[in-house]
DNA sequence: CATTATATACTGACTGGTCGGTAGGTAAAC
DNA sequence: GTTTACCTACCGACCAGTCAGTATATAATG
């Protein structure tokens, strides 16, 4: 691993244990085996690293989004299929999530702004594979956008209580995530 | 308003619009019209004020909480009341919530523990009125567990993003919530 | 009634420490 | 000899918390 990748990776794992605004530069360093002349290298800011670390997991996540939309398979299956995807990546890297969802919204207007663009994105991806379905007649309950909310309110409770706090393994989470949306879905098709 | 109340407002206000992290005790006596030793005349330290208005926000949704479950209703009918009663307090004084959602997430290990107790307390709650829900056959589907992270999920989603990031109404915040449980709640009857 | 003592509710200057960012240097690679 | 990839030392801003002092109200004493 390079110098860079040492940098994002330490200021990964503190930005989520430890909040942004509690871990200095010199700390994320002192963890990458550098000094603070090599951040300043590489970076403009400790502002600039955050937001290319957001950037990097949102693009991550819409690309994983875009990857199921394109795939010739049910609304169902799309839907069920990219947040295992997404919950197993989370899980391997599980500083990441925490950060975009919690850290944004806690700091200055500008990290807002940049969750905001992001999450409407996401939001936009969703109502696609969402929209799908009830073209299709795979669904026929309520509106899409209230199904988008369901998934995504419950997807961030599942990533921050289980993944988070409670620490649990990747099989549980998945388990979770499954049932919930079992819950959802079947709710939804049923009538 | 006496001079300790002026304190926890402007710090309240200042907490969900800049941060806790952004915003230093100078800025919050500013707002309060006092002084750095007034500040420290009625508070310990700048954690203890952030304990205490968390502490504030939770014990007052736990009282809801609690005052619904006494109540001589349906499940689903608690489960909507005091859904509709939080929001509307939420509106009210939007600044609390924030707080509490992610704040606490975003710093220091204790802070942590405080999000900790008080969700678990939250989920218990609500835990019981859905529990009985079950107990009384009203509702079929699903495990309790799984019905009370969808509620609390969406809820959360509701709040962050209609409540804080859109400046929807209370109207229209009332609205979604309704349309949403009405989504949860009628497809896990329907079967 | 006047004086003294004490508690309450502050003020604002100061301190010790932290932290983001910079400047200037160096050693290896090309 | 120039560029790359760093390091060390430092600056200035900021900030939580302290502290000595003050003004006002209330109570105790002579």
């Amino acid at each position: 691993m390079n110098a860079r990748e040492r940098i994002i990776n330490a200021a990964k794992e503190l930005f989520s244990s430890k909040g942004y605004s509690n871990t200095s530069v010199e700390e994320i360093v002192r963890h990458a085996g550098l000094s603070k002349g090599a951040f300043y290298f590489y970076f403009d800011s400790k502002d600039q690293l955050m937001e290319e670390i957001v950037n990097q997991m949102a693009e991550k996540t819409k690309s994983i989004m875009r990857s199921w939309l394109e795939r010739d398979v049910s609304s169902e299956e799309a839907i069920k299929g990219h947040i295992e995807e997404f919950l197993t990546e989370c899980y391997e890297d599980r500083h990441i999530a925490y950060v975009f969802f919690f850290e944004l919204l806690c700091s200055k207007e500008s990290f807002r702004r940049l969750y905001y663009k992001h999450m409407e994105e996401i939001r936009a991806l969703l109502g696609q594979m969402v929209g799908r379905g009830y073209e299709r007649g795979e669904f026929r309950r309520g509106r899409p956008e209230t199904l988008v909310n369901l998934i995504l309110g419950y997807m961030r409770l599942v990533y921050v209580e289980k993944l988070l706090l409670n620490g649990a393994s990747l099989k549980e989470v998945l388990e979770e995530a499954r049932e919930g949306l079992e819950f959802i879905l079947r709710g939804l098709t049923c009538g």
